[in-house]
DNA sequence: AAAAAATAGTTTGACATTTAATCACTTCAG
DNA sequence: CTGAAGTGATTAAATGTCAAACTATTTTTT
């Protein structure tokens, strides 16, 4: 194949790659903005219902976003009492989040809601060709840089 | 298959899906700001390049933002130089958004960089990996709502 | 022609995001 | 023990993002 077709396969699947992921993200996180909270939020949420408590660096790293950012978010769904700050007493450096009654009634809540949005987003896909995309996404996200 | 593997199945090729995604956004989009660009300025521009002159409601379908957001979006980039705003003539309604020389110049230069860093990325699967890729996001992408 | 509806763009307010600077606290070396 | 380095969290500044309200203009209705 020549070097000018290969760049043009890449570039093509590339869009659709992106359109797709794009288009998919924006139904499900439907399900998020109608239980009132952003995609950050249902992540910081999410991440302390499966995981349980933890600190913010810890939430960070989960939801791959920057420590900065995390503060805020959890300044934003601690004034809705939706989680709760403690500081670590034999480390004072530490902030455990934790989930409050009201935050883990909403979060149980709306993940069963996201789940069944994205069961049904990828449930247009055979499931043999959610397992090609799976494997061939996996193969995209693993190098670093 | 059971009702609840075919979640998990779902569940886990979504998954994989937004990394994917995200990783290679997040690789690509680095040639971006390397010269000096976001994402979204990137996009605005190249839509410029490619498709020709065209009013902010254009611009913001090509690139799947809010017209408010590219109001703020071209603001910046006609800050720096890159655009230029012309209201038209026969519907003072519309602006029509052009190419600076320097912005041309940006632009031209940046999107060959991002192109070979698509290709970069897209080369890790071989030609029918991403072949099969691009046909299953294409079903992702297409349905409305 | 005047009123109503539609359209392009702008503004505003709330939240997100990153990077870099800073603060608070802990650990470690001398 | 004390000063330096390291670490978690916070803050600040710049940009992006959307939704909703608003302005200006044009088109459609009556």
């Amino acid at each position: 194949m020549k070097e000018d077709a290969k760049t043009k396969l890449a570039l093509n699947s590339y869009t659709k790659l992106m359109r797709g992921a794009e288009s998919v993200t924006v139904r499900v996180g439907r399900k998020m903005s109608d239980a009132g909270l952003t995609i950050s939020q249902f992540g910081v949420l999410e991440a302390l219902l499966h995981k349980g408590p933890m600190c913010q660096r810890d939430v960070a790293s989960k939801i791959l976003k920057s420590t900065g950012n995390i503060t805020l978010v959890i300044d934003n769904l601690e004034k809705q009492g939706l989680v709760r700050r403690e500081r670590s007493l034999e480390d004072r450096r530490f902030c455990t989040v934790l989930l409050t009654e009201k935050g883990r009634a909403l979060i149980e809540a709306t993940f069963a809601e996201v789940e069944a949005a994205i069961a049904a987003e990828m449930g247009v896909l055979t499931d043999e060709e959610q397992e090609t995309l799976g494997r061939i996404c996996k193969k995209l996200g693993l190098r670093e840089g």
